[in-house]
RNA sequence: GCCCAGAUAGCUCAGUCGGUAGAGCAGCGGAUUGAAAAUCCGCGUGUCGCUGGUUCGAUUCCGGCUCUGGGCA
């Protein structure tokens, strides 16, 4: 990829970009030649469970060169942006390349993350009872002004996540936000790298690399995770997972799940697009293709 | 060849008792501080198949034509 002799040997690399963009690839070639790290800044890659149909680097790549926090989480074990910037805080005495498509973690990463005490399991299970009777509003209510002022009130679940703090502290999200914690790495002290790849380009990517994945495993993947399907964890999310466990279910042929599977990933794509123009647009752009 | 039903947004369709039309999906734009590959918000001009007629006015009614289903031969 053109541009990368310009990459500081020196200071941390992050590379964002959609899904397909070919992160991957050039996160490897900069960790070959500086020493690299390889550390995973995506929130679907952490799950064991999930190789194929994450785009998780292969066996074979992981052993060729230092990677951390890829499918080091099993399907029942809790996940949230602040574990992961717990993990790669401790991953930080290295030289690192760090590369994913979560917008969200490089955030809290580059600008930060309040320090709020973690919500205990039975305070989440009143809340998803809450959310899922329709009873958003009782959860609304319950919020201070500032906490309500800024948050999405029409967003069932960041009205939920307030909602929880709330229950858990005693003291509203507005609050604990307002106390804000340093950034682990600032963008002054990092090389910003984003892909931003033409739309067109993308589209015809992530439609040939599904196809490449139904023939390198995905559905054996999707079968293992079928006695333990559960739609509504975050594990479960991957897209294409929940048309794979529909075919498999005989609820679509195959193709379906595929067209299905397709087009969320280039929604996704879109989603990404919006976040990275609109919140990374000081970061290095490179056009990849 | 005849009969019936359709032809409206990229797709599937609704509707206009005659005053130039609206949903879902797709698409586009946006938000996004602990479930984020999640979740949420905003955006709808399209020869209403073509062509005559009636009418102040037709996408709407009438005739013809074309195309697509289905039926009868």
């Amino acid at each position: 990829m053109k541009g990368i002799k310009a990459v500081s040997r020196e200071r941390p690399v992050l590379i964002a970009g959609p899904t397909g963009s070919g992160k991957s690839a050039l996160a490897v070639e900069l960790a070959a030649r500086d020493g690299r790290v390889i550390v995973n800044a995506d929130a679907l890659q952490v799950y064991q469970c999930w190789r194929v149909l994450t785009a998780r680097p292969s066996v074979a790549e992981e052993a060729a060169l230092p990677h951390a926090l890829y499918g080091h989480v099993g399907r029942d074990q809790g996940y949230s942006v602040g574990t992961w910037l717990r993990e790669v805080a401790l991953l930080l005495t290295r030289p690192v390349v760090i590369v994913g498509g979560t917008g969200l973690y490089f955030r809290a990463l580059t600008e930060g993350l309040a320090e709020v005490p973690p919500v205990p399991p039975e305070v989440r299970a009143e809340a998803d009872a809450l959310r899922l009777s329709g009873q958003i509003n009782l959860m609304r209510q319950a919020l201070d002004p500032e906490t309500a002022a800024r948050t999405d009130l029409l967003n069932p679940v960041r009205v939920q996540r307030a909602y929880e703090v709330q229950r858990a502290t005693g003291r509203g999200l507005a609050a604990w936000q307002a106390s804000g914690a340093p950034p682990l790495l600032a963008l002054h002290d990092v090389e910003p790298l984003v892909l931003r790849p033409s739309v067109p380009w993308l589209d015809a990517r992530i439609a040939a690399r599904f196809s490449v994945m139904l023939e390198t495993g995905a559905l054996d993947e999707a079968r293992a995770a079928l006695p333990h399907w559960q739609p509504d964890r975050p594990w479960a999310r991957a897209i294409g997972a929940a048309d794979l466990i529909a075919h498999l279910r005989g609820e679509m042929t195959l193709e379906q799940a595929q067209t299905s599977a397709i087009l969320a990933s280039r929604q996704y794509a879109k989603r990404q697009r919006t976040w990275f123009r609109t919140r990374m647009a000081n970061w290095h752009p490179v056009v990849p293709g």
